[in-house]
DNA sequence: GTCTCCCGCCATGGC
DNA sequence: GCCATGGCGGGAGAC
């Protein structure tokens, strides 16, 4: 009854199925069980059609379901239905990328309706816009018309030319996580997503399922654009197309051309979609909020879009993370009730310098708690997890979630052979610039920097992994384990580095084990060989990578079970935009909507958080030398900091000009050049000239293929080692290089493609500068947690939503001297690991930036 | 003959 | 090794 009243169509087709039931009962079976098989083939394939089959799962639930979602257990539809849970998988892969689903377990998902669908749709549109699907569509038309088509080499050639144009890569987090040629590139998600894209963005909006699967077989290989990836691809697309066709969103019909009568569908779905600045509008009013509301209203920004969270938060969180959940919760409050909360600090303001005052003492305090902590026990998770709450205690400030998360850029222009020199030249940002976010407590400190107006960003990834490629060849260095690292200049090696590379008593060949430095190798020169590790790290095509795409990834890489978070693969498409940064802000108060929502159902599951965290903008002469810095504080790493200051000057109005040519979202997964923020991984440290830096990460420049994929713990490692900063058993990554190969390259793995640094919380520990007023950046870098011994695996570990502490040194500079209010969020995960795993697992080590770009490190 | 698309093999990855 | 996913293409019904 449901069915039928869900749908004419299927009202008709039920008749119809009725009336041959009815003919078939009026048959005698056994009279003619030849027959009757026949008909039941026949209502056997007809029934069971996808098209149908959603309609039977879509009269199952509400189309605006009210708070309580719907919990939709795989098993159970399956039998219900009827059908095989391959063919639920089908259908809930379409309804997921609609974010009318979401994954909320294991065999489980929540059913959200059409509550989200319009502002799904507004998204998806916006991106198709920025990514030209319109015209690619045209000109995949036009050649249609033309038949250039038939010419396959030429036709190649131009597709794949015009791929590098337009195409960004595939619009999904995890699925850029996977390798580049991991099947989940071709995810019916993705797939489906694109697909309603064309209808969105073609006017009229109708779709021909050739060009359709012409456009989607585009984003492959060139080489694979061959006539049984078209028919695969079609297939897929009749897949899609059915399920969509259920959601009365297009309607299939035939279009007649040239070349004959040709499938097509157009879209019948609503046409009013909710404008994105609409969404971003209300997704920036969220950081405006109050204090006292601020957490309402970060949640709500968060259910703005594709909000999941209740009904992930009603069966994925373990009981045992209520607790840690309510006293995150409580200590979030406190925090957002500080004073320091998430306002707009700016440089020079008096108020700031209170804050900074402030936070300086949370800071010391902070340090004397760690180091309290940290001496009893001498493992890095456990001295995380009890620092946890005493960074906690300390958030100085509130986040302010929904600020758009401006792209710090780091132009990395320069290739400076096996030792990178650390230049990150961070267009438009004052030299000096530090960025310290104190986050000591998880493991993996993925910090969302957001950029204001092309002011370059950083990010800095410190994160120890659970790699134990040789447990026993010596004890991890500890998280206390803070050594200083010197970036040298960018021409020259770093002897600093070398040198306190050395002064590391540890063998560094035993940090690396064959297996690892041969999976490190591979992901580093292949890139596009798929991977278990690359599935955490999206691959860079030609799109952009996004900070909460990263920390979606990695966070996801890190949990056992796949979060809900697969739900937003759409969501690093929306970062990636070649287009304006206007434009992009809006879509950027979406994404930001996005990866709080995710953040809402992360910390529902108790599977992640992300603690929003405010930047305070610090002026270089704010961090002075010996300053005590917490350990686990994020530091921003401004480019400009790492490049001489001269040279900053000099090239500073270029700098600035690329910088603002940047994407700031950029989907790690996505590839695309353009790094809106930095993840500052070893190659990061590779400086390059801000210039350099410019033309590669120019929107168009950002058509980087496979190679620049999202830097993978095992392509930061391997970097790591190419810089001389751990040891490696050969070079071949940068000697092999081309020029060409070097830009691209460094931009997916230096500062370019890293939007975020991931600071491995440390210890707190004095760090001396090169030079009073320098700025200095404390860098703790994660081993790639590629090669986890069998049988360790990875700790136990839960992500919590803490609001990070701001520490005084954690500052946002702006090259035009406005203050920024950053927005970090920064995903803590609480591990529940042994000692053994603590010790073995976390390898940090600090770097220190000073102002004469140099570089020392050691590793502890 | 082509269009549709069901069906299920089997690769992948987590446990 | 088991299980959950889901990519993939054969092949058969529909047109």
């Amino acid at each position: 009854m449901l069915i039928s009243a869900a749908s004419p169509e299927i009202r008709n087709r039920e008749k119809k199925l009725g009336m041959d039931t009815d003919e078939r009962d009026s048959l005698d079976p056994t009279q003619d069980s030849e027959n009757g098989e026949e008909l039941e083939k026949i209502i056997s394939r007809k029934d069971k059609s996808l098209g149908l089959l959603c309609h039977k799962f879509l009269a199952r639930y509400p189309d605006y379901p009210d708070s309580a979602l719907a919990d939709i257990c795989l098993d159970d539809v399956a039998t219900q239905l009827n059908v095989e849970r391959r063919r639920i998988y089908d259908i809930m892969n379409v309804l997921e990328s609609l974010h009318m689903v979401s994954r909320s377990a294991k065999n489980r998902y929540s059913w959200h309706g059409r509550t989200k669908l319009g502002e799904t749709l507004a998204i998806l549109k916006h991106v198709g816009e920025k990514h030209r699907y319109g015209q690619q569509m045209q000109q995949i038309r036009q050649r249609i018309r033309d038949r250039e088509f038939e010419n396959e080499a030429a036709a190649d050639m131009e597709f794949g030319e015009q791929k590098e144009l337009f195409f960004v890569e595939h619009p999904g987090v995890e699925f850029k996580a996977a390798s580049v040629n991991s099947r989940k590139d071709k995810s019916l998600r993705v797939m489906s997503q694109k697909f309603v894209m064309l209808f969105l963005v073609s006017n009229p909006r109708v779709v021909s399922l050739d060009v359709a699967a012409k456009i989607l077989i585009g984003e492959d290989h060139v080489a694979d654009q061959d006539k049984s990836k078209f028919k695969t691809k079609v297939r897929r697309l009749y897949d899609i197309a059915n399920v969509l066709r259920s959601l009365k969103l297009i309607e299939k019909f035939h279009v007649t051309e040239a070349g004959g009568r040709k499938p097509a569908f157009k879209w019948v779905g609503p046409v009013e979609l909710p404008p994105v600045k609409d969404l971003a509008k209300s997704s920036a009013e969220c950081p405006s909020k109050k204090k006292r509301v601020l957490e309402s209203s970060v949640e709500n920004c968060a259910k703005n879009l594709f909000s999941s969270s209740g009904a992930k938060r009603s069966f994925t969180r373990h009981p045992s993370l209520i607790k840690l959940s309510r006293n995150i919760q409580d200590d979030r409050r406190k925090i957002n009730s500080a004073p320091s909360s998430p306002a707009k600090c700016v440089l020079g303001d008096p108020e700031n310098m209170d804050f900074s005052s402030k936070m300086a003492q949370l800071a010391a305090i902070c340090k004397i708690k760690l180091d309290q902590e940290s001496r009893p026990k001498e493992t890095p998770e456990s001295t995380a997890t009890e620092g946890d709450t005493a960074t906690k205690r300390l958030q100085p400030t509130a986040p302010g979630p929904m600020e758009p998360p401006k792209v710090p850029l780091l132009t990395p222009t320069q290739e400076s052979g096996v030792h990178q020199t650390p230049r990150t030249p961070l267009a438009g940002q004052p030299a000096g610039s530090v960025t310290f976010i104190p986050a000591q407590c998880s493991r993996l400190i993925p910090v969302l920097i957001p950029q204001q107006q092309g002011n370059a960003p950083y990010a800095v990834y410190l994160h120890s992994s659970t790699l134990r490629s040789n447990p026993l060849s010596r004890p991890q260095p500890t998280s206390l384990a803070v050594r200083s690292m010197t970036f040298e200049d960018k021409t020259g090696q770093s002897p600093n580095a070398r040198s306190a590379s050395k002064s590391q008593p540890v063998s560094r060949e035993s940090d690396i084990s064959p297996l690892k430095l041969k999976r490190q190798r591979s992901d580093s020169t292949s890139e596009s060989s798929p991977s278990k590790t690359k599935k955490s790290e999206p691959n860079f095509k030609d799109s952009c990578p996004k900070l909460s795409e990263i920390l979606q990834a990695r966070l996801k890489a890190r949990c056992g079970s796949r979060p809900s978070p697969r739900a937003l693969h759409l969501d690093p498409e929306f970062i990636n935009t070649p287009g304006s940064t206007a434009g992009n802000q809006t879509l950027e108060h979406s994404l930001e909507n996005l990866l709080d929502r995710d953040d809402k159902s992360a910390n529902s599951d108790s599977e992640a958080d992300f603690t929003p965290v405010q930047a305070v903008p610090l002026t270089p002469g704010q961090i002075h030398s010996e300053t005590l810095v917490p350990a686990g504080y994020l530091i921003p790493i401004s480019q400009q900091s790492l490049i001489s200051y001269k040279e900053l000057q000099s090239s500073g109005e270029e700098s600035n000009k690329a910088s603002s040519s940047y994407n700031i979202y950029q989907t790690p997964t996505a590839g695309s050049t353009p790094a809106a923020a930095l993840e500052v991984t070893p190659t990061n440290l590779c400086m390059n000239k801000p210039s350099a830096a410019a033309s590669i990460s120019s929107p168009h420049a950002s058509q980087q293929p496979h190679r620049l994929n999202s830097p993978s713990p095992a392509i930061l490692n391997f970097t790591l080692q190419n810089l001389g900063l751990i040891s490696s058993p050969g070079n071949t990554f940068t000697s092999s290089q081309t020029p060409e190969r070097s830009g691209a390259l460094l931009s997916p793995l230096s500062l370019q493609q890293r939007n975020m640094v991931f600071i491995k919380p440390v210890s707190p520990v004095p760090v001396q500068q090169g030079l009073p007023g320098q700025p200095l950046t404390l860098i703790s870098v994660q081993q790639p947690l590629m090669t986890t011994p069998k049988g360790t695996g990875l700790p136990q570990h839960s992500f919590f939503h803490t609001p990070v502490p701001l520490s005084p040194l954690a500052a946002v500079v702006t090259t035009n001297g406005q203050p920024a209010a950053k927005t970090v969020f920064i995903p803590q995960r609480k591990l529940d690991v042994s000692a053994e795993d603590s010790l073995s697992s976390i390898w940090p080590f600090v770097i220190t930036v000073s102002h004469k770009n140099s570089c020392h490190a050691d590793f502890g």
